[in-house]
RNA sequence: GCCGGUAUCGUCUAGGGGUUAGGACACGUGGUUCUCAGCCACGGAACCGGGGUUCGAAUCCCCGUACCGGUACCA
């Protein structure tokens, strides 16, 4: 087949948000497809109507957005295999299973859940237990009777005897023997499909060349290749990627901290870094290349690249591969996403975007490789934006002592004369100014800083200094050395 | 229980019949330096166990073990 034939899908449930487990799955896709040319479809599996909800589609869709995994068919943006909503569909699979029915590969099963959930139950361990085929032994005027009762049927397939085996892209060929198999149910009784007889009709009637999911559908696969078969429909080809583990190596969830995609763009990770990340987890380019763009990684992925094993999700590389990200991303364009951030925190001013522009874009570029996420801006910029310093108190009273109260007093009035008030000026000023006193520049320098941030830790003095102005900087520096005046010597 | 899958540093992984088993995160130590971050260098750290095949097994095969998944009128 050619490549610009490849059709994908992502089928998400909405009975919860975008889990990472989800979006790695979709990001899969959306990769697989767009390397190739080829197309991605969504699809949201609504058929468990308990369960599903409108707010968790769009959460769905918002996380898939804010990834920049766009679709080409599915809700919104429609297409040609539609409706993209399956609890639209349903009188496609009632046909489908009625056909099943009448070709003799299904047959009406009228019994009682609750009785079939009792002998499930009652039977050795309740595990292993298969359905007993009671309604396959139906006589047609034990049917007969059933239907004239008006009993609620459910439609089972007929499983055959022998065994169904597949090939999975990722782990070869796998086979499972029907004895472990029962006539499973793919139409309720109250007329809506289960999993499997929904996602292979849809499959077939969207055209899906690949299927690309999780790990735990494996099981269910040879199920659904029966299906196909009875359907006389070609198989597509199976991919199953590992799953998405916690710390303690359990199938990832609540109970791990974060795991829905929208916790982490609130958290101030940034897509690009979160794409990378789970694009990392269980699938390698086969070299030794971390660091990847979005273009970068449809260049470069494949299927062969899948691993076997499941992953632990490791927020400590999340977090590492957000500060790489951020260190790359465009600075203007960094600026954009801290705005908000900055306005939020009651810091923003709207010079910052017109003639103070270019001052507050140096401010980005020096915090750049600070942020580990977006919202560290805020504490880190405060000194920068505001002239109301939070003094940090050991800061204060191990850098602002007494001796220094001297020094700093005359720095100000140093630094009230020195022109230009820029780095490269400051810098042999403040040095030259510490050694005429017999000062080590550090001890100046720590103590300006406290006297300048309120804090231990900033960027670099000099380009501090600069960025403050002289104005500001005089300021602080004179407040810093009243400070270190009226402070107590330690006593010991 | 039964069925299926997986197994390389703590974690993500590359590799794969003969390699000093490579990279990344984390960690530790240095360096750059005014602090923090970043950056650079260095370091510790792995082929689940047992059999077999083979001149040679971490790699191939079998068994075991562990873990994950499935075993529904959930998806």
């Amino acid at each position: 087949m050619t490549d610009a034939s490849i059709r994908v899908r992502f089928a998400p449930s909405p009975t919860g948000y975008l889990h990472v487990g989800g979006a790695r799955t979709a990001l899969f896709n959306w990769l697989f497809a767009r390397r190739h040319g080829g197309v991605f479809v969504l699809r949201i599996e609504d058929t468990d109507v308990e369960r599903s909800s409108e707010e968790m589609v769009s959460g769905i869709l918002d996380g898939l957005r804010w990834l920049g995994i766009d679709w080409d068919e599915g809700p919104e943006v429609g297409g040609p295999h539609g409706p993209y909503f399956q609890s639209k569909r349903l009188e496609r699979y009632r046909a489908a299973a009625e056909r099943l029915v009448g070709e003799e590969h299904a047959y009406y099963c009228y019994c009682n859940p609750d009785e079939l959930k009792a002998k499930r139950e009652a039977a050795e361990g309740g595990e292993g237990w298969r359905y007993d085929r009671t309604c396959l032994a139906l006589t047609p005027e034990e049917v007969a009777a059933r239907e004239g009762a008006r009993l609620p049927r459910a439609i089972r397939v007929r499983v055959p005897e022998g065994a169904t085996s597949f090939t999975d892209l990722v782990r070869g060929e796998i086979t499972i023997d029907h004895a472990h198999m029962e006539d499973f149910v793919i139409l309720r009784s109250d007329g809506h499909p289960t999993y499997h007889l929904s996602v292979v009709v849809d499959d077939i009637d969207m055209r899906i060349t690949h299927v690309v999911r999780g790990e735990d559908h494996i099981s269910n696969t040879p199920k659904q290749v029966l299906l196909y078969n009875a359907l006389d429909h070609p198989l597509p080809a199976f991919a199953h990627v590992p799953l998405i583990l916690g710390p303690d190596k359990r199938r990832l969830s609540k109970r791990h901290g974060a795991t829905s995609v929208t916790e982490y763009q609130r958290q101030g990770y940034l897509p690009e870094a979160m794409v990378n990340f789970l694009a990392l987890l269980g699938w390698s380019p086969g070299d030794d290349r971390e660091l990847f763009t979005r273009d970068e990684l449809v260049a470069a992925f494949g299927l062969e690249g899948i691993s076997g094993g499941n992953a632990v999700f490791n927020p400590d590389k999340l977090e590492w591969f957000n500060n790489q990200h951020i260190m790359r991303m465009a600075t203007d364009e960094l600026a954009g996403r801290l705005e908000p951030l900055v306005r939020e925190a009651g810091l923003w001013h709207d010079d910052l975007r017109d003639t103070q522009r270019a001052w507050w874009l140096s401010l980005v570029d020096l915090l750049k490789p600070r942020l580990k996420r977006l919202p560290d801006v805020v504490e880190q910029a405060r000194p920068f934006l505001s002239d109301v310093l939070a003094y940090d108190e050991a800061a204060v009273h191990k850098y602002l002592t007494p001796q220094m109260a001297g020094p700093l007093a005359e720095l100000a009035a140093t630094l009230a004369a020195t022109t230009p008030f820029d780095a490269a000026t400051l810098e042999p000023v403040i040095r030259g100014f510490a050694e005429a006193r017999a000062l080590k520049a550090a001890t100046l320098i720590h103590a300006t800083r406290v006297a300048v941030t309120g804090k231990a830790a900033s960027p670099g003095m000099f380009d501090t200094l600069a960025l403050l102005g002289r104005e500001r900087s005089v300021a602080r520096v004179r407040r810093g050395a009243a400070m270190a005046a009226a402070s107590v010597p330690r006593q010991t």
